[in-house]
RNA sequence: GGUCGCGUAGCUCAGUUGGAUAGAGCAGCUGCCUUCUAAGCAGCCGGUCCCGGGUUCGAAUCCUGGCGCGAUCACCA
C-alpha cells in the first residue's frame, strides 16, 4: 500500500514539477487520530522541488493523486500534510482478497537459511525467570522469520559440563542416598539443583572450620572436601572414567527429563540439542588450527592467545597453559558444528546482553579464520529480568522459577475466570486448557511486549495483570468475536469454515456510502498486518507484532461498540461486518501464535 | 577507567527509524450491561521526553558534552 503510494506521488510530482524524486524517499505514514483520512503523504521535503507552500503542494498534489487512483475518495490538506481518504471500494477489494487468503500476512519464500540458537542452559539446576524471557524471545523470533519468508532452525546447547554439573554431582555423592526423582517425588532437573544447592550448603559448613583457623573465604572453600571431590570429578570426567561418566549421564539424563517438561508447558521447542560435551575437543582443534596457520599465538607457558585489538577489542585467551580449553573455545567448536550440519546464510544467538562482548568475540575469531558463516552470526541481545530486591542469583536462592512461575500465572488465570462465572458450560478439560491458554497468554505477553534491549522488573509479589494492555485482552476479544460467528453460523443454518462463510458481499462496491468509519478503521489496521511482519522480523522484535496485535483488539473494541454485527442495518452490512469479524479473529490468532500464545473459542 | 546498553505521566511501557497538539495500560475520579461476552467502551486527571549545546522547514528520535542506572573488560561459564 504505501509502496503504491510512495510511486504515485513521484510520479505526479514529475508531472507538476517536473522534477524526478525517489519514490522509496516519500514519507508515508498514518494519519493522525484527529484527522479525516487514513494515509498521510509528509510533503515537506518536496517543497524545495516545487518551489510553492507546502500548503499549496499538498493539494495540488492530492488532486494529482485523485486523478490517478480513483480508490482514493478524498483529501484533506493541513500544512505540509496530505491526508488521504480511501474509498469504500479500495477496503471492499481489501477485505475481500485477505478472507479469501487463508496465508494473509505471510511472507513469500527468502530463500534465506537460518540457525537461531536459544534457551542455552546448565544442566546443573532448574530453569527460572531468566530463562524463560530467553525460551519466549527465542521462540517467537524464530518464527516470526519463519512466518516472513526465512527457513528457520531452532537449536538448543545444553552447557552439559564443567565444574557446576560437578558439584551437583559430589553434593549427589556425599548425601543422595541413590534417591531418584521417582523416589523422591521431585521433576528431574529441580531433583538435580537441589544438590546443587546442598553443595553449597555442605562447602559453607565445611568451610567454617578453615574460616576459624584465619583462612580467607575464598582459599577455605578450595580446601573443603566437597570442593575437592568436585574438582577430583571434573579431572576424572575429563579423563573419562567411567564411573564418573555413569553419575554424570545419569544425572544429567533427570535434567533432560524435567527440561522437556518445562519446554512442552512452555510450548517451545528445538529442532536440534547442541551438547558442549560433544563440540569442545572442536573447538580445540580449530584453536590448534589457527596457531598452525599463525592466525593465534601460543605463548611460552602454552596458552594460546587472539590477539583482537585490530577489531578494538583486547587480547584473548583460547587455551589455558594446561592445554584445557575456555567458555570461547567451545562456541568455536559449536559455531563449526552448526555450519557442518545446516550451511546457513545467518546464525543468530539468543543469549543476554552481559554477553556481548563474548560474542563479539565469537564473531571476530570466526572472522580471523575465514569462516564463511562468520559474517552471518548476529547475538540477538537482551536485558535482564530484574526483582525488586536486584539481581537474580541461583546461589543465593533469589530466582524466580519457571515452572513455578507458569503454575502461578495458570492459578491466577482460573481463580479471575471463576470469578467471572462466564464458563459454566465447559467440561473440566476443556476448562484445563482454558486457564493454560489465559495464564501461559498472560505471562507471554508481559514479557514479550517490551523491547528486548530494555529490563523487565518483575515484581513476584504483584500478579501479572490480565486486564488492559495484557494478553487476556486480545484473548478476549477474539473470543468475543468467535461468540458472533457461532451465533451468525446458527441463524444462517449454515455449518463450515467461517472463512468461506463470510466473505464480502460480492457487489460491496456498491455500497460505498454506508460503509461506518469504524470498519474503515478496523480495515485500515487489519492492512497494516503483513507489513507489521517483515518489520518486526526484521527488527527481531516480538514487542512490535505484541503492539500491533494490541491494537487490533483495541480498534475491534470499538467497532464492536459503535455497530452492531448480527443487527445490522440491512444484509449486506451484516456480511461486511461478519467478513471484518472473522478477518480481525484470524489476524489476531495469527499475531498471538506468533507470539506463542494460543486463543480461545470462549472465555 | 575503556566499551556497550538504557533514561518518556505516580507505576509499567509504546512511539511506525526526523513529522501534526508526545500515546496506551495500571493506579485515582465519572458515565455506559432487559441490545453480538463489561477480561469491554467513552470521558476526566496526569509530561522540563534526564540536563546543556548543535544540525534543519521540523528533534523524544540524529551529532556533541555532561549526569544517573546497568552490563562488560578473568587461565569462571
Amino acid at each position: 500500500m504505501e509502496d503504491t503510494l510512495q510511486r504515485l506521488c513521484a510520479a505526479a510530482v514529475t508531472d507538476l514539477y517536473g522534477a524526478s524524486v525517489d519514490a522509496a524517499s516519500i514519507p508515508i505514514q498514518r494519519t493522525g487520530k484527529e484527522f479525516e483520512g487514513q494515509y498521510t503523504v509528509v510533503v515537506f521535503p518536496l517543497v524545495r522541488l516545487a518551489k510553492q507552500k507546502p500548503e499549496a503542494v499538498a493539494e495540488a498534489l492530492g488532486h494529482a493523486l485523485m486523478n490517478r487512483w480513483p480508490e482514493i475518495a478524498g483529501f484533506n490538506a493541513v500544512k505540509g500534510f496530505l491526508n488521504l481518504e480511501m474509498g469504500a471500494g479500495h477496503w471492499a477489494q481489501f477485505l475481500a482478497a485477505a478472507v479469501r487468503d487463508p496465508g494473509y500476512g505471510k511472507g513469500s519464500p527468502s530463500g534465506e537459511k537460518i540457525v537461531l540458537e536459544y534457551c542455552g542452559p546448565n544442566t546443573n539446576k532448574p530453569l527460572h525467570l531468566g530463562h524463560t524471557r530467553n525460551m519466549l524471545l527465542g521462540w517467537s523470533v524464530a518464527e516470526l522469520l519463519d512466518f516472513a519468508g526465512h527457513e528457520v532452525h531452532k537449536v538448543n546447547i545444553y552447557n552439559d559440563r564443567g565444574i557446576a554439573i560437578c558439584k551437583s554431582m559430589a553434593a549427589y555423592e556425599a548425601s543422595g542416598e541413590n534417591a531418584t526423582p521417582d523416589s523422591a517425588g521431585v521433576k528431574g532437573d529441580h531433583f538435580v539443583g537441589s544438590f546443587y544447592v546442598a553443595y553449597n550448603r555442605l562447602a559453607t559448613e565445611q568451610a567454617k572450620a578453615f574460616l576459624a583457623e584465619g583462612m580467607d573465604k575464598r582459599e577455605a572453600e578450595k580446601q573443603t572436601p566437597i570442593h575437592r571431590r568436585a574438582q577430583e570429578m571434573l579431572l576424572a570426567w575429563e579423563a573419562g572414567n567411567a564411573d564418573v561418566r555413569a553419575l554424570w549421564q545419569k544425572m544429567n539424563g533427570w535434567v533432560y527429563e524435567g527440561f522437556n517438561e518445562t519446554f512442552r508447558a512452555m510450548g517451545v521447542d528445538f529442532e536440534k540439542d547442541y551438547l558442549e560435551s560433544e563440540t569442545y575437543l572442536e573447538g580445540k582443534e580449530i584453536v590448534l588450527e589457527g596457531v598452525k596457520r599463525g592466525i593465534f599465538q601460543q605463548h611460552e607457558d602454552g596458552s594460546v592467545r587472539a590477539d583482537l585489538s585490530a577489531e578494538g577489542l583486547d587480547e584473548k585467551l583460547l587455551l589455558r597453559s594446561d592445554g584445557s580449553s575456555m567458555y570461547i573455545t567451545q562456541d568455536l567448536g559449536t559455531a563449526e558444528q552448526r555450519y557442518t550440519d545446516y550451511a546457513m546464510d545467518r546464525s543468530y544467538y539468543v543469549v543476554g546482553s552481559e554477553q556481548d562482548y563474548h560474542f563479539k568475540v565469537l564473531k571476530a575469531l570466526l572472522q580471523q579464520l575465514g569462516r564463511p558463516y562468520a559474517d552471518g552470526i548476529t547475538h540477538l541481545s537482551y536485558g535482564m529480568v530484574d526483582l525488586p530486591t536486584g539481581k537474580m542469583k541461583s546461589r543465593e536462592g533469589t530466582t524466580v522459577d519457571a515452572d513455578n512461575l507458569v503454575a502461578d500465572m495458570i492459578q491466577t488465570a482460573r481463580s479471575k475466570t471463576e470469578e467471572l462465572g462466564k464458563i459454566e458450560g465447559l467440561e473440566q478439560n476443556e476448562k484445563q486448557t482454558l486457564f493454560r491458554t489465559l495464564g501461559l497468554g498472560a505471562l507471554k505477553y508481559f514479557i514479550l511486549r517490551v523491547d528486548p534491549r530494555k529490563r523487565i522488573l518483575f515484581n513476584p509479589e504483584e500478579s501479572i495483570e490480565l486486564v488492559g494492555n495484557t494478553g487476556p485482552f486480545v484473548q478476549y476479544t477474539y473470543a468475543r468475536i468467535q461468540s458472533i460467528l457461532r451465533k451468525a453460523l446458527k441463524e444462517d443454518g449454515i455449518a463450515g469454515a467461517p472463512g468461506a462463510v463470510f466473505s464480502p458481499p460480492a457487489n460491496a462496491s456498491a455500497d460505498a456510502a454506508s460503509w461506518d468509519p469504524a470498519e474503515i478503521q478496523q480495515c485500515a489496521t487489519l492492512a497494516r498486518f503483513p507489513a507489521t511482519v517483515q518489520e518486526a522480523a526484521s527488527n527481531h522484535s516480538p514487542a512490535e507484532m505484541a503492539n500491533y496485535a494490541y491494537e487490533v483488539a483495541k480498534t475491534f473494541n470499538q467497532f464492536y461498540d459503535q455497530v452492531s454485527v448480527l443487527k445490522a442495518e440491512n444484509d449486506q452490512a451484516r456480511t461486511r461486518r461478519l467478513a471484518i469479524s472473522s478477518l480481525t479473529a484470524s489476524v489476531i490468532q495469527k499475531a498471538l501464535g506468533l507470539l506463542g500464545i494460543g486463543v480461545p473459542e470462549r472465555m
